[in-house]
Order: structure tokens, then C-alpha cells, then sequence
DNA sequence: AATATATATACCGATATCGGCATATGTCAA
DNA sequence: TTGACATATGCCGATATCGGTATATATATT
């Protein structure tokens, strides 16, 4: 055994943050692999790579129009990872993030109480 | 130039199946991490590792308690995921995923149309 | 003080990943 | 048909990652 699957879900599909820039861009409407590269001063061949880790997870589909490739969001691919993260939303709301706070200051004080 | 930033920010930080598995767990409460590496069926210092990695994207703090750890969720850090997602939730919306459904028929008959 | 328990760190091998470059494939234009 | 344009694929080197094993560190127990 030696590392765990990896462009296979669109958590690891959405870790790499070009890929998000692509989405993020994508968002504003169906665009061609030329325009994509221009926007983000990579290198043709790596948009098209990342192109192919987005179509596979789901998250973009694409379009022929003559020789170019018009790639649009599919959001749908987004829900498991909306769904997972909103089962924590709760966690960053005022009252639990003050219960945080004050967690943090009792071990702090602990800590000092350490001291002698 | 190689490699992006990896483990540094939370996207993937959770990019990672285990590291998601611990936080499910750590939802349930406080644990230390030996009662993890028991509920995950695996080796401690990988558990150890993968901890290291959730603190220091700050989603999960710990607590000590005599000589063992005591971990549990932060969910703040989660935050900058849950924000960035939700920039897309319209898109699987029941009319989206039908418009979604409608364009990709459209291509399919333009592609049965060509062949002669 | 010596031992046991709990957790963290270091090192290793295997592999996946990313960007860069060259090239293949496919489509339009002359 | 030949050549320009658009995109995809293949190969490479550097590096990060993951699990495994051994070990260090820290705290409790005797």
C-alpha cells in the first residue's frame, strides 16, 4: 500500500487551487481552453490536464464548437462536498465559535496555573 | 517550480478520505488519539501525522489531559470551504440540474445528426 | 529510579502530482 | 492538399504525500 486515491473525488479535484480558478472562471460562463489559458497565464497543456481532472470528477462538462472546447461548470459534483461541510456549519456560528474562545482561555489559564 | 502548496489551507487538508473520517469523529466529541487510531483501524503515528496536519490548518485543537491528547473540531476552519461551495449552490438546483439535463440532449442529437 | 503508557517525530519506499516541453490529433482555411 | 490553429496526450524531473517501522519525548505508576 502506498497513498490513497486521488483525482478521484471532487474533494481532491477541488484541492488544487487552479482548479478552483478554473471553476471560480468557469462560474461566469462557458469559455474555450485558449480563453482559460490567457486568464491564467499557465501553460496550455497543464489547463487541459486540469481540464481532464474536472471533466472525470464530473465538475465541468464540455462542448465542440468547430476546433474549439467549451467547457462549462457542472455545480451537481458539488453537492457531496457542500453536504459534508454543512453538517459542520453549525460549529462556526457566533455561540460556538465564543465557546471556542473561552475553551482556549481555561487551558490557557490552566497553564499558567502550572507554573510555580 | 514543482509542486503547489499542499497541505497548507484546509481544502486539502480535507482533500485527504482519513483526515475527513477523523473529523466525523471528532464531531461526536472530544477523543484522544488513541481511541481514534482504534475506531479508524489504523497505525497511531499516521493517526499522530493526520492530526498534525488538521492543527495546523486549525481544524481541530487539542487539549491536554495527563499523558494523553484530547482532540476536537474546529469548525471555523471550515468556513472558507463552506464559502466558497455555497458560490455554487444554485447550480444544482432542480432547474439547473434540468437545464444541465436539456443542453446535454441537445449535444447528443447535434452528434447523432452528424453521422450520415 | 525503573517501567509502562500515550503521543509525536524521523526516516524509508512507493507512488501521485504538478509544471514544462514536445508531439499527436482534429478542425478550419487557402 | 497543405498549412495554420486549437486542444489533448505523453514523457520528464522535482517534490509532496501516504503508510510502515523504529524511536524519541513526556507523563503516570510502581
Amino acid at each position: 500500500m502506498a497513498r490513497a486515491a486521488t483525482t478521484t473525488d471532487p474533494f481532491n479535484a477541488v484541492a488544487e487551487p487552479r482548479r478552483r480558478q478554473i471553476l471560480d472562471l468557469l462560474a461566469g460562463g462557458e469559455r474555450a481552453v485558449g480563453d482559460l489559458v490567457e486568464e491564467l497565464g499557465l501553460g496550455q497543456p497543464q489547463v487541459s490536464k486540469h481540464l481532464r481532472v474536472l471533466r472525470e470528477v464530473g465538475l465541468v462538462k464540455a462542448r465542440e464548437e468547430g476546433r474549439r472546447r467549451l467547457y462549462r461548470v457542472d455545480g451537481r459534483a458539488l453537492k457531496p462536498i457542500h453536504d459534508w461541510v454543512k453538517g459542520y456549519e453549525a460549529l462556526w456560528s457566533e455561540r460556538f465559535e465564543l465557546l471556542d474562545d473561552v475553551l482556549e482561555d481555561l487551558e490557557k489559564e490552566r497553564s499558567d496555573d502550572t507554573r510555580d
